[in-house]
DNA sequence: TGTATGACTCGAAACGTTTCGTGCAAGCGC
DNA sequence: GCGCTTGCACGAAACGTTTCGAGTCATACA
């Protein structure tokens, strides 16, 4: 590959000032930059990013950490990302932990090692020891995405996870279901916990005693979701309603439903958090509160860059997201035989 | 951040040798070792990517461009892919070119400005002119995959495209269908021709006279496929079947069906090319040609780190994975109106 | 006992840039 | 005409590694 000194010797002249010419950086007569872009041209010269990340001291690398990237809401994350990035001169990496801490404190190590300017982290625990462990692995601007992480200084943009899980319970409440069961995501991770608290206080506000047994954790993933599902509809008793804590647990429930031959909403109402991008191809259409991934993308990558291009400290500021119920066809006023506050919703 | 030097002085030996134990390049004696491990454990230093890949000329960088990584397919593919370089010591970089040529040249003039090792090139076209172009902006072992490029040196993973349509259009027929639409992708590149081809070929074979009017190039972008699922099904003479070229084509062409207010498979029957993650959330579900994509993203990534680890010039092989028919609800025999050629079809 | 061998360690050069201090010439004000 | 500034170009050092030739020492062998 050609270097910035054959560029040099072909337009004749000295290396800085080639290097003047590439970035800008200092005054160069008209003619000279004539040569010297000329040269660049026919040797078909470009630039190497390590060796420019190693003098100046400035990857130009933003590292983008998140639990599975065929999760459609983070593939959408990463997208976005990618696209503000690239408009800003950076390039990203993109890192896929699992749910595993330990393979993100890894990533977080090859993220260190390739010296990125900035990190959108999306941390998969949540308890001040991930934190502790999160301040001493990380060295650069870093934006928090989607989980909030305890006692960490850094700014964290999430979805207003109590209010999601209010608009949920409030919804099915206001259908006159009493029976609602929760599958949950993992305690630990302010996702799970944060939406469960406030599902459970909405649950109180409306009178209705809680009954644990209706409460499964499914550690997000699609499959023990629909393991939960299965358990719940097993029951003697089963919940007339499930809300399921993201968008892959839904998925998970909603398999159960079919894999049991019961029929939604007719025999029991579906509700997740987290929209799907062409929701009318599912049968029923799925009641969601939707997440806004674009905006909060975009918010927390112009945070980060900003953070970057300022070098001022993190502020710790938290920024939530407000959700949208979206009301379709998978949830419905709860069958005769139970108690109805409404008796116009059936 | 600590350098290696840092190392060597709290270790009392000499850079070099610090190197050697880092890389186990050279021997060392059991004592310096521990002495560099714990002087590297107590700084925390942690090697400098750039430098690293600067003297050694080696990068350890893959880079992945793919159209769009929210596409199911292609995340899972990226998700694959970056599985497999992280265990082969190589850190990946995945770009979107969003099927655009021009976006497609600059990512892959960012990918030699970071000198990656290798390349996966999911290309957003076929001709030969495109082949040229790349050939002169690659200059590093690289893989193309999922769709061919003319005239170009390099590996080729695909799909049996040829064998997909024939099956697809050969299971319709069987159920009676002389009528068939497709929604195509686009012409130049070889996921569409060779599909397409295959797809006349057969219609042929079954002694169907083409009406080029049932045929509609959308671009593989869901959208367009919806719009032209609406153009057809608001004809005289609707089609009886419609195949879609690629999996967001196909859920654009469902769409259309849902918004004209037909039923599938009664009204028609819809078979599409790629399969879906859960396809029992659909309703109907799916028929389709579906597409290895894990075993494809494994052989290929193979390949490349093969060609790269052996410093072989690539072979210009071209390799063919087999699609299989999944046959589900949205394929149905013809109805009755129309001339049945297996009556027990119904 | 002398020498060849092998194991280990070291120092310095090199990778391809950026950056900074220096030099030179021309333009300006006085 | 003189000194100052300004615009432009240059050369060399430095970034943090790897690599390679050379040096040291102990061991083994003749």
């Amino acid at each position: 590959m050609a270097t910035i000194k054959d560029v040099a010797i072909k337009a004749g002249v000295a290396i800085s000032t080639v290097s003047a010419v590439i970035n800008r950086s200092a005054p160069v007569s008209e003619d000279v930059i004539a040569r010297v872009e000329a040269a660049i041209a026919t040797i078909g010269y470009l630039p190497h990013g390590a060796a420019k990340a190693l003098r100046s001291g400035n990857s130009r690398l933003i590292g983008v950490i998140l639990p599975d990237i065929t999760n459609p809401f983070f593939s959408m994350v990463a997208r976005v990302i990618e696209t503000v990035c690239m408009k800003a001169g950076y390039m990203t990496f993109v890192y896929n932990t699992d749910e595993d801490p330990e393979h993100e404190m890894r990533i977080l190590q090859m993220m260190r090692m390739q010296r990125v300017a900035g990190m959108i982290l999306i941390s998969t625990r949540s308890d001040a020891a991930h934190g502790r462990r999160l301040m001493a692995a990380i060295n650069v601007p870093t934006v928090l995405f989607g989980s909030n992480v305890e006692g960490t200084p850094y700014d964290v943009i999430t979805l207003d996870d109590r209010k999601a899980g209010a608009l949920a319970i409030d919804h099915l409440v206001e259908l006159g279901h009493r029976r609602i069961a929760i599958i949950a995501g993992r305690p630990g991770v302010s996702t799970h916990d944060e939406r469960l608290a406030a599902c459970i206080e909405a649950l109180q506000r409306h009178g209705i005693v809680l009954d644990e047994d209706l409460i499964i954790a499914a550690d997000f993933v699609q499959q023990l979701a629909f393991e939960a599902g299965q358990k719940l509809l097993a029951r003697a008793d089963p919940p007339t309603a499930i809300f399921a804590l993201s968008n892959l647990m839904l998925i998970g429930a909603m398999r159960a439903l079919l894999a049991a031959g019961k029929t939604c909403p007719r025999d029991l109402s579906l509700v997740g958090i987290g929209d799907f991008d062409w929701p009318e191809i599912m049968s029923p259409q799925m009641t969601v509160v939707a997440t806004p991934a674009v905006a909060m993308a975009e918010f927390a990558i112009g945070a980060l860059l900003d953070e970057i291009d300022s070098k001022r400290p993190p502020a710790g500021k938290r920024t939530l997201f407000a959700p949208e119920l979206i009301i379709r066809g998978s949830s419905a006023a709860v069958s005769i035989e139970e108690p109805l506050r409404d008796p116009l919703a059936i």
